[in-house]
DNA sequence: TTTCAACCTTAAATTAACTTTAATTATAAA
DNA sequence: TTTATAATTAAAGTTAATTTAAGGTTGAAA
């Protein structure tokens, strides 16, 4: 799961990113409107936490600016207290749940969930690919008869992957998404999973193969 | 039993707090209207106590919103002398009990009692899973021969598990659910009553087992 | 009131799962 | 064949979960 966060208050971006990832979320932190504005519009995240109060463009604007374009995401405003009535209007604009602070970390954290679940009532929470099916609550990946747990890593990479079969994915890209594109660790990970994972899907009998290619990156191919 | 709160004024509803969790309820207090129905549309409560008066929204208007969503939750309203009216209103648009301020904290808790009752006999008091099952009234856990009693958190931990079996629950939504956003406690207590309950799950030679999912929480297994 | 037992919470030590590094082996393209 | 890229594996590092023990609370019984 993606989060964008657009935050000010540089001190409780930084916790709420801590927080975020510590609950397996893979979080891209903006300290602006116009920043929030730029990254809401990739279509990358599965959900957008915007602060009402920033600089550049306030959250409100950022919300508009968004629904304008056709981004669907799920958004959650924060507003401070004295701002009970931007939270209205928001709600009007299209977010999808508000929070004001202060708040309990434990509230943010459920929010999230809430939106999330309440999205996934529609999108289902299993991607197909031929034989076998990931699924995105428990990080389960089945045949037929059997299925097995993949890990944190493991789970983004495939996930990636599957959602979009036949299409080519960088090493790059893994890293940046998974890992961010600040982390310091080495690429080799990426080639380590992808290791791993042929093997769970060899052990599924999988009719699927990560197929390399040599200098771009990876492809999901379906043998039916 | 979680109990959801909605009363303004402040040392009022602290004294219900305590009272209420006196009585081994869980209890969610909030001080407003608008507040009121957002917690109250989570589904998450098995009794909802209303106060009419209140800021934001009154709690007429949160009955009439969450009856409408679908929520069937029985909800006692709190009433001043004066709106004795409000009291036939209310009964009629889907409160299940009303009681006039100022009363005897002894009769609230009579009255949930009875509303809580009167629930249970539609929905069974017992939960079962695999070979044990769980009593919702004396907290007893029982197998075919023997049965054994549950403390307070240990029960509604199970009793989540049990609910939804196979459904994934995250240590979060334990803190969240049985000790609430605001709890100070370790999150580490949990991982030990997950402890104390394996253990007595064991003892009763359980064919349902709570599995950890490392990142994401914990799952009830039935192996029949 | 005092005491006891049951329950709750914290802390710390251990175990297990996952992540990353690094070294080695394999493979495709020039 | 040579070289760079990719694959595999083992081992080291990190973090989450488990268990145990001990200290606190609280309510009921004496």
């Amino acid at each position: 799961m993606r989060i964008l966060l657009a935050e000010d208050e540089k001190e409780l971006s930084n916790a709420l990113v801590a927080i975020l990832k510590h609950n397996n979320y893979s979080v891209d932190a903006v300290l602006n409107g116009a920043d929030a504005l730029d990254y809401g519009l990739s279509g990358n995240y599965d959900v957008i936490i915007l602060d009402i109060m920033m600089p550049k463009m306030n959250g409100l604007q950022v919300l508009e600016k968004l629904r304008e374009k056709g981004i669907h995401t799920p958004i959650l405003m924060l507003t401070a207290k004295s701002e009970i009535e931007d939270r209205v209007i928001g709600l009007n604009m299209g977010a999808d749940d508000y929070l004001s602070k202060p708040f309990a970390m434990g509230e943010l954290v459920a929010r999230i969930r809430a939106m999330s679940r309440r999205k996934s009532e529609f999108t289902p929470n299993l991607i197909k690919a031929g034989n076998i099916s990931l699924n995105k609550e428990n990080y389960e990946l089945s045949n037929m008869d059997t299925s097995l747990r993949l890990g944190n890593k493991e789970f983004q990479m495939l996930e990636m992957l599957m959602t979009n079969p036949k299409r080519l994915i960088s090493t790059e890209q893994f890293m940046e998404r998974i890992w961010g594109y600040d982390a310091e660790t080495e690429i080799n990970v990426v080639w380590v999973y992808i290791s791993y994972l042929r093997k769970k899907l060899a052990t599924l009998d999988a009719n699927v193969k990560i197929k390399a290619m040599r200098g771009l990156g990876y492809v999901l191919e379906v043998n039916e």
